[in-house]
DNA sequence: GTTATTTGACCACG
DNA sequence: CGTGGTCAAATAAC
């Protein structure tokens, strides 16, 4: 019973959650018209965009978790991870769960990642994507079965601001044109706080908390993100095109989800863990969950796919092959040459403000 | 002079 | 013990 309701308590969020996508999203469509804006306005708008998406993702987790496990029919022939397929109580259970989680006091781990794929056509293949930001090189390291070795960057201002930002970029083997940028941790450092203040009306009522209180709570700021990015615009979601360089009409569809939630299509053709990106990057056949808008102003398009799965590298891909792998989402973004694919690995669920799942005053919009 | 990159060593994790 | 991530000294670039 109590699942049940967590089910449908948690599908309500689940809404919730997508609306605030959507509106997200429209967002970024915005951004594309605007002929100011910048990397890293889309970036961040991305990322906000892709925490949205870990959350939903994480919520239609725990729905299915719920409802599956009052059907009684879990296990056996699910290959998902075997920790979720026990048939948990429900997301109050794994939110819990990951937010005790944190015997990890050594590295820096629990922070957010997520990996953009950026593809360069065939310009901009010298060195790595500029996204906006100011990076610092502190390590190359040759990867195992990789072809090239990853660089690995930390924001400029780390010293200075404190800005535990980093990323970790890597030409794919295949692909020399594609870049596999793995980022960590939000940026502090003010050179991207002017990411999305470009809006009428009582814009940016400054952000208040924008430099320590995040740091302390990631949750908080992504729902600082969430209030941030409330206006949008965005247009027909399409397949796989993964980049449009479509002329600069930006139209505007509303953008809706299609049957989305649930997507549980197995996507590598085997164990290929060269690279998971790859397989989320590739044409996905048809009725995979991908949809990337199309045509944006100026060529470039973000293609934002999620994959929460809290293994790092190896395990990654192996799980993303083996089990239902989301890919998801996206859209365009412009100025640029590029278009990239983002990743979203939530870290498990360290931000996972699930709280009142199945409770009423459930996620009451304070997005504002 | 400064600041950024290179590069091998070191260390943590699985 | 292998792999991946970071540090830090040396080097290069500005």
């Amino acid at each position: 019973m109590q699942d049940g309701a967590g089910a449908e308590g948690g599908m309500q969020l689940l809404l919730k959650i997508l609306a605030d996508g959507e509106e997200q999203a429209r967002r970024l469509g915005e951004l594309a018209d605007d002929p100011r804006s910048r990397p890293e306005h889309y970036r961040g708008a991305a990322a906000r965009l892709q925490c949205t998406f870990g959350r939903a993702a994480a919520a239609a987790k725990a729905v299915e978790a719920a409802s599956g496990s009052s059907r009684g029919t879990d296990r056996s022939d699910s290959p998902r991870s075997a920790d979720e397929s026990s048939g948990r109580t429900a997301a109050v259970a794994a939110a819990a769960a990951a937010q005790e989680r944190q015997p990890l006091c050594k590295r820096r781990k629990g922070m957010p990642r997520w990996t953009l794929k950026f593809r360069v056509p065939d310009a901009n293949l010298e060195g790595t994507p500029d996204d906006g930001f100011s990076w610092r090189k502190y390590g190359q390291k040759d990867i195992l079965g990789a072809k090239f070795p990853r660089g690995y960057y930390r924001c400029t201002y780390r010293t200075t601001q404190g800005c535990p930002a980093t990323k970790q970029v890597q030409r794919s083997d295949a692909d020399l044109c594609v870049f596999d940028v793995t980022y960590q941790g939000e940026h502090t450092c003010h050179q991207k706080q002017r990411q999305v203040a470009a809006h009428g009306g009582a814009q940016s009522p400054p952000p208040p908390s924008s430099h320590h209180a995040e740091q302390q709570d990631p949750s908080m700021q992504l729902l600082m993100g969430f209030k941030d990015a409330l206006k949008v615009e965005t247009e027909a979601p399409h397949h796989h095109d993964y980049y449009d360089h479509g002329p600069a009409s930006a139209p505007a569809a509303p953008f809706s989800f299609p049957s989305v939630m649930p997507f549980h299509h197995h996507v590598a053709g085997g164990e290929a863990p060269d690279n998971p990106a790859t397989a989320a990057f590739s044409p996905p056949p048809a009725g995979s969950s991908y949809f990337s808008a199309p045509p944006a102003v100026a060529g470039s398009c973000y293609d934002v796919v999620f994959d929460y799965d809290a293994a790092p590298a190896g395990a990654r891909a192996r799980r993303a092959a083996e089990s239902s792998e989301l890919g998801e989402v996206v859209s365009r973004a412009t100025g640029f040459d590029y278009s990239s694919s983002l990743y979203h690995h939530a870290e498990l669920d360290p931000h996972l403000p699930f709280a009142p799942f199945g409770g009423p005053s459930s996620h009451h919009g304070p997005f504002q």
